[in-house]
DNA sequence: TTGCTCCTCACGTCACGTGAGGTGGC
DNA sequence: TTGCTCCTCACGTCACGTGAGGTGGC
């Protein structure tokens, strides 16, 4: 029999820890004297506690472990747990490849340009929402600017304010391109609303719904630089660094309804790019 | 301005982080009322926001952050603190890969033997001792047992308890091998001692150094089978699965002193494999 | 006036490390 | 008797999630 402290000598843990297992009810020391409360532990211990470092090593959580060891588990319970840690571990590396890209990719920048980035992309997720729009092609962007301005009047008059999100415009067309811009223009909502808007010569606008996306690279331009090439570049940069393609049309979220007073910027505008992981 | 629900919505975040960050001085909203303490934001308050997610994604810490987008902090800090975050980063997913591996030897093992293995690896590391001890070349078995009988009877004679801690015996020679047995003797010691300490036809031990140990493969077998080939299997095929390659003689670590009376078992004994990464 | 949003505690998380303050054992 | 070892609280960790219980605002 040891006391605490030569078994932990000999197992390298600490008494600390001897004593939590015990506490928990994971290594219960084989004697503890009554009046004391003096932990005393048999040799024949050292082979659990060793198991239970052993799997500790593997990641398993002292809950799962205290499963495994208990009682006599079916094997086929000791696999699914371990397959389903193999899985999570492999999912967490691949993660952590990803974020070293990310490091990597910053650390280049801050050679390149001295300071970091004036853009920062963020990774989100969206759930699908209804979407009252009009969607239509404009020569250039000042017909695009003039008919943005009468579909935000439009929702301004005919949707209530507590049922409107963001004023999201989704582009079709590439942003390179000189040719036409296919663009949508609309409101995300809170439900959906029947009731009839009608944008002046363009007649009704259409209730839709602005799909979910797993995952949007997001960036954040000030409204005063009406196409910010900074923003965007930003994006394409990091979406270079880390591997991501686009995978659906940009969406530009207008944090305010914009044109509301005559002296009204827009103010912030967040652009979305859905992504997925290249090959 | 927007309150706290409609800017946490535009985010993407809980309005519980944002209040944490105002509690920690992160990012304060740009006004609070003071009747009511409600929080409200400011559209350019979104960036820093937004800086300091793309930083968390990174696996920078809130205080790491803090420092870095407080004030103006030099170029080279962030460089620093960044490269830190690489290196840090790129150890975890080393150790990661490693987890991967023993997890995935675990589950090959499962298959083959039905069962979780009887022997647990675990890895230890351990600091130099002093260590009293003699070392001489043996024909077989035997003629090494009946040597460490003597050795245990002077160390019981000639050390004080106080004073010593385990029973070691290190193993120059290769275990496959049929030919002699090159083996050391000895017990480490809690300090330094002079008194000379002889064993019989013998003479003198010597007060020599057990060396450090980085990495330590371990595995527990019990005293009855005297050369537990599973044991050592065990540690083989944990070895092999893990790349790992042994980098020293190998000790074995009596947890009890054995012989002392005429019926005492060898009970348990810790077998150590000084190990290195193979390349 | 009724929901809705917001507020401030306060506990829980996971596996111990690290004192504080006190007592048994050789 | 003096160290040494052991004991039991109890706080701290990190970044919030999740209620509980209560109040302002449209």
């Amino acid at each position: 029999m040891f006391r605490i402290g030569e078994f932990s000598q000999i197992a390298r843990v600490s008494g600390r820890l001897l004593r939590y297992y015990d506490s928990i009810g994971l290594l219960t020391p084989q004697h503890t004297d009554e009046a004391t409360g003096y932990r005393y532990y048999s040799a024949d211990q050292l082979p659990r506690l060793n198991r239970i470092l052993a799997l500790k090593h593997l990641g398993l959580s002292l809950d799962e472990i205290a499963r495994l060891i208990d009682d006599k588990v079916p094997v086929e319970e000791i696999r699914r747990l371990l397959a389903a840690k193999r899985d999570e571990l492999q999912h967490e590396l691949r993660e952590g490849a990803l974020r070293l890209r990310h490091i990597e990719s910053r650390l280049a920048q801050l050679e390149d340009a001295g300071t970091l980035a004036d853009y920062d992309i963020v990774l989100k997720s969206a759930p699908a929402q209804p979407y009252l729009s009009v969607r239509a092609s404009f020569p250039g962007m000042e017909q695009a600017v003039a008919m943005l301005r009468e579909v935000t009047r439009a929702i301004a008059r005919g949707v209530p304010p507590q049922h409107r999100e963001n004023l999201v415009v989704l582009a079709y067309s590439d942003f390179e391109e000189e040719s036409e811009l296919d663009l949508e223009m609309g409101v995300a909502l809170t439900r959906d609303i029947r009731k009839r808007v009608d944008v002046p010569g363009r007649g009704a606008m259409e209730m839709r719904e602005l799909p979910s996306a797993e995952r949007l690279a997001t960036v954040v331009r000030s409204g005063t630089d009406y196409r910010s090439h900074q923003a965007l570049a930003a994006l394409g940069t990091w979406m270079e660094a880390n591997r991501y393609r686009i995978a659906g049309p940009c969406r530009e979220v207008f944090l305010e309804l914009p044109f509301q007073r005559p002296d009204q910027q827009v103010s912030f505008v967040e652009i979305q790019f859905p992504v997925t992981q290249a090959a």
